[in-house]
DNA sequence: TAAGCCTTTCTTGGATACAAAATAAGTTAT
DNA sequence: ATAACTTATTTTGTATCCAAGAAAGGCTTA
C-alpha cells in the first residue's frame, strides 16, 4: 500500500520518488518505527520501496537537512538522537515562534478555521483513548496546533515550526504517555481553542506559552531521569 | 580552484562532492551570481564542477530543503524569489530568535569571543570601503552577528538563524548599498559590541531588535518601490 | 593474555550509460 | 487564429560498475 508501483489513477502531478521515500522515512522516524541511533542502509531502503538507490540517497540528504538524520561520510545515515538540552532548545524555539504566530493568527481565524481546529481536537481526544496509538498522538497534536495558525499567512513560520515539531515529536508522545500528561494537554487544548474563539489574544498566547513550556520541561525531565524507560516500549505496528 | 580534482593534500576527511557542490551553489545564490528565477540545469552544473549529475541532484535537494531553490517536478530547479511579505516574515523570525539568542549568549561571552567579534567587525568595516564588493557584505555581516551568539551553546538556534539569514542575505547587501544604510549598520554594530562588552543585556537586545527590524523594514520598502533597481546592478566578478 | 597489525568484507560515494516521462516549443491543419 | 500534433530538451529513474573507507575478524608478537 505504501509501495504502490508508481502511477496512481489520478492524473495529478504525482510526486517524485524522492519525495515519496523522504515522506515515508520521515514518518517512520517520527513514529519511532526507526529508532534513534539506528542505521539507514541505502540498499535495504531501496529494495523495501522497490526503487533504485538514487532516490533513496536524495531523500536521505533531504532528511539530513531537516535534522532528522545525520550522514557520516562513508559510514551512512543514522537517526539523530536528541539530548535533554536539545529538547529544551527546541521547545524554546517553539515558544518564541508559535506564540508570536498565534498572536498574529487569532484575528484572522475564520469560523471555518475554528471548526476545523475543533474537529482536529475531537479527533485528538478520541485518539487518546486508544492505548498503543502513541505514534498517532504527534500527528494529531500537530494538526490541532497548526490549525490555530491558519489565520495568518506566514509560510516561513509554518515551515520552521513544522520542522522543529518533527524533531521533537518522537519524544513527546512517549513522554506524555509515561507521565499521564494526556489529560492536562487535552484540557489546555480545549481552553486554547475557547480563548481563540473569544479572540482573547493575550490570554491565548499566555496559555500557549505555558503549554509548550511545560511540555518541554516535562519531557526534558523525563529524559534526564533515564531514557531507558522509553526503550522498553515497542513502537506500534 | 573551485574545482580541484577531488583530493586535497591534507588527509582530513574530505567532504563529499555533494556537500562541495551544495556549498558552492549556495554561495553563488547568496552572492546573486545566480539570480532569482534563474534555472539550474543539472548537466551544466555537473560539467562546470567536473562531476556526474548524481552529486548535483543531491545538492539540489539539499538546497531546496534550505529554501534557496524550488524544484518544479519535471521542470527543474529554480532559484526562489522572495516577495516583500516573505522578507518581512523572515526578519520577524530573526527578531524573535536572535534577540533571545543574544540574551542567553551575553553572559557566556568570553574575552576571546569578544575579540573575535571585534576583528570581524573591523574586517566588516574595511570591506565596506570597497565598492562592488556587495557580495562580501552578507558574509561579513553574518560572521559578526554569529560571533555575538557564540556565548551560548544553542546549535538549533544557530542552524535556523543561519538558514533564515541565508535566505534574506541576497537582498540585504543590495538594499544597504542602495539606501546608504552601511553607515547606520556599522554604527549599530559598534554600539552592539560595546553593550555586549558591558554585559548590558537589556540594552543590547533592545538595540538588536531595532537593528534587525529597521533592516527588514528598509529592505521591504526597497522591494516594494520596485525591484527593478536591483536588477540593474551587476553581481561582482 | 593482550595489544597491535593486517586482510577481508560490506557499505557508501561516485561515474556512466540508457530508458522513460513530461514540458516547452515549433509546426501543421482546420 | 486556434487547436492539435510533433519534436526536442530536460528531468527522473534504473542498472551496472568501480573506488574508497570503515568495521570486523584473524593473525602475529610481546
Amino acid at each position: 500500500m505504501a509501495t504502490e508501483p508508481r502511477s496512481s489513477s489520478t492524473g495529478i502531478p504525482r510526486q517524485s520518488l524522492t519525495s515519496a521515500v523522504a515522506d515515508n522515512l520521515r514518518d517512520k522516524i517520527i513514529r519511532m518505527e526507526i529508532r534513534e541511533g539506528e542505521q539507514l542502509r541505502q540498499d535495504a531502503i531501496a529494495s523495501e520501496f522497490c526503487v533504485s538507490r538514487i532516490p533513496v540517497r536524495e531523500a536521505l540528504r533531504q532528511l539530513e537537512s531537516e535534522g532528522l538524520i545525520t550522514i557520516v561520510p562513508h559510514h551512512g545515515a543514522v537517526v539523530s538522537s536528541l539530548s535533554p538540552n536539545d529538547i529544551e532548545e527546541l521547545f524554546e524555539i517553539r515558544v518564541l515562534l508559535e506564540c508570536d504566530f498565534l498572536k498574529v493568527s487569532i484575528p484572522g481565524l475564520t469560523e471555518s478555521n475554528l471548526a476545523q481546529a475543533e474537529s482536529f481536537l475531537k479527533e485528538y481526544e478520541k485518539g487518546l483513548s486508544r492505548r498503543g496509538q502513541i505514534s498517532m498522538w504527534g500527528r494529531l497534536n500537530w494538526r490541532f496546533h497548526s490549525a490555530l495558525y491558519s489565520g495568518a499567512n506566514r509560510p516561513h513560520f509554518m515551515s520552521i515550526i513544522k520542522r522543529v515539531n518533527n524533531n521533537a515529536m518522537r519524544y513527546t508522545g512517549l513522554q506524555l504517555y509515561v507521565t499521564q500528561g494526556f489529560e492536562r494537554a487535552k484540557e489546555e487544548h480545549r481552553q486554547l481553542l475557547d480563548l481563540c474563539r473569544e479572540r482573547d489574544v493575550n490570554a491565548a498566547c499566555d496559555l500557549l506559552q505555558r503549554h509548550i513550556w511545560h511540555a518541554g520541561q516535562s519531557l526534558k525531565q523525563g529524559l534526564l531521569e533515564g531514557r531507558t524507560n522509553a526503550e522498553q516500549e515497542q513502537p506500534g505496528r
